[in-house]
DNA sequence: AGGGGATATGTGACCGTTCACAATCCTGGC
DNA sequence: GCCAGGATTGTGAACGGTCACATATCCCCT
């Protein structure tokens, strides 16, 4: 058990407050750089100077203070020297999702770089895109010190981007841009209306007459990704069906595909993600529809799952770990003031052919 | 632009920086409580207590207040704030992986919670469990304020916790003990013993000479999952065959199946997560074993994708959001300090029957 | 012997906020 | 018309560090 911290220890005291059995005001100083100064009898600048690597310290004079500084357990207080520094070397991200891949991916990838940059990383999620939630997510990322990453996939992010104050540093891993943003907006994102196409056109070189389209929620007025697969399809002279909007999870996959199981025309289908094609399949399957024989499936995101799935999905590679680094990237030089921000696509998606799609059988 | 915080402010001297290029030190004093007192006309204190919700404030005053502050962009510094008021109110979640659905679902819980009581949430990643990885996560998240949770399903997460410096508020998400912890140990866990013991007994019911199990890494010397398995089947009379440890994803799963698919005896198979379930599948089906008529698979967790393959997982569901919102409860109060920290096991984990395991067909 | 420059160490101020403790202003009761 | 006491507001001193600027101390060179 540790002292408690009072300055003139009175048993007396100390006892009747356990028996009070007040709100023990633990206020437990912690041992600071004059404590440990004065163990090792130095001035608290010494202490800095030892614990900031500082060359100017005397080797002797170092193991003491370093000796100290087990002994007492002294640890540094981050808000003392954020406050003192002015530096700024923590980031919030903020995001509204935790769980699914492309989420959890960027994050990761965030984490990875901040953490080789010597970051701190919190995290504030957003639970709704209502207004006050999105203004409370903000608020407690948005720190006067401090700097934000926001996770903008979707419109909850979208709107928390928007809401970030001016002057504080951020940057965003977004949706792919219906037009070229300008420069100075500190976004990345992985381009992939080309992917979106490409995975479309190979559906449509296998033989479909038609592909059809499980979306994703998007933020912007027409998705690149939708765009893509609008475009392989008039391309090939061929109309593009409605595409069915959907969620995020298998679940929104699944009612989707119940839907499109009814329609016997139903031969081919491009999901917004891993998750959606999960449940597509499902969907189809209870349909007595069998993957790719009587229809064919394509995936994005290429989740490490999918590999692994029967049939093993094919499905489009987004890198999105190193979204989350290049985000990282753009928000360091942005506080560094070093280079220009500009924003950027990050990565070529790819197209990973498995098993979930085949060429077109006739019915 | 905003001012760059000269003392003196020299049109000439801003302009010779500029050309030089230097570093640019744009230590831009943020705007303070001061400035909004002054704007406002009132002392720094009242501002203090308008942010603070103090209620001995006139209703002009704080109008008046209020209006400076949004005129100027006043964002409280949380790190000034901190310091000053020697509050903790922010804690660090230390684990070693992000995106695995117990982990993931782990650190939902914990944010959730963690938001509800107004704590700012950071996240430490433990790259390995390399002992200089392990104390430099632990140095980044037991700042001098703030309390740390660590997530120890693994070695890694184990070795942090033991790393964390006494004196720091620490609350942990363990794997089930082996035998009960003492008083005092800030530690939730999810009780799979007995749940390991039904999915077999389960199996064993189904019909199955024996059940094998493929393990996820285990932190005590004898896993309580793996004790349950045992368990279940030394009451059924059969000698339980060697465990096959395997790591945490479908991919070790998949290498652990292909293993055990040689084998024709194999016909139930107990794994210990879904995605080695999943990987598991994988092997079976590639060697030509079909599931469930060939050979039963049941996983454990129920992740949310686990109803959706095909066949829909046999699995065993564990809370994990709620045991990071236990495990946050458990650091509040040690925070607190109002209750005993008592150490204990959280929610009740329950088969979840699907499609992944039938009775057994004789070869 | 007297600089001069690197090496070591110490002192005072300040970062932006809260806390403890006045000080002042009001208002109603007598 | 005066006073107790709540409502309001202000002042000085922390909090635990860093920064800028002395001040020693040491060693080498002329």
């Amino acid at each position: 058990m540790s002292v408690t911290g009072h300055t003139s220890p009175s048993p007396a005291e100390s006892t009747s407050e356990q028996a009070a059995g007040g709100p023990s005001r633990q206020r437990t100083r912690a041992v600071s750089i004059r404590d440990v100064a004065k163990a090792a009898g130095v001035s608290y600048q010494t202490v800095s100077r030892v614990i900031n690597g500082n060359s100017y310290v005397r080797d002797s004079t170092r193991d003491r203070v370093q000796a100290a500084i087990a002994e007492l357990g002294f640890r540094p207080n981050s808000a003392a020297r954020a406050l003192a520094s002015g530096e700024n070397r923590s980031l919030t991200v903020v995001t509204s999702n935790t769980t699914l891949y492309g989420y959890a991916a960027t994050l990761q990838g965030i984490e990875e770089a901040a953490r080789a940059a010597a970051f701190s990383v919190g995290i504030s999620v957003l639970e709704s895109s209502d207004d006050g939630h999105v203004r409370a997510a903000v608020d407690r990322a948005a720190d006067s010190s401090g700097s934000v990453i926001v996770i903008a996939f979707d419109h909850a992010g979208t709107l928390a981007l928007q809401a970030i104050p001016d002057g504080v540093p951020v940057a965003a891993a977004v949706e792919t841009p219906e037009t070229a943003p300008q420069a100075g907006q500190p976004w990345v994102w992985i381009d992939d209306g080309e992917a979106a196409r490409s995975a479309t056109r190979y559906l449509l070189e296998l033989g479909h007459p038609t592909v059809h389209y499980v979306a994703i929620p998007s933020t912007t007025h027409t998705s690149r990704r939708t765009a893509g697969w609008r475009a392989a399809l008039t391309a090939a002279g061929v109309t593009a069906p409605e595409p069915v909007g959907a969620g995020w999870d298998a679940l929104a996959g699944y009612q989707a595909g119940r839907t499109l199981a009814r329609d016997p025309a139903v031969s081919a289908i491009l999901c917004g993600n891993d998750d959606l094609a999960l449940g597509v399949i499902r969907a189809m399957h209870e349909a007595g529809r069998s993957i790719p024989e009587s229809v064919s499936v394509v995936g994005f995101d290429n989740a490490p799952q999918s590999a692994f799935y029967t049939p093993a999905l094919t499905t489009v590679r987004m890198d999105f770990v190193e979204l989350g680094r290049a985000c990282f990237a753009l928000l360091h030089s942005e506080i560094e003031g070093a280079a220009p921000i500009v924003p950027h696509p990050v990565g070529r998606p790819e197209l990973i052919v498995r098993e979930s799609a085949g060429s077109f059988h006739h019915a």
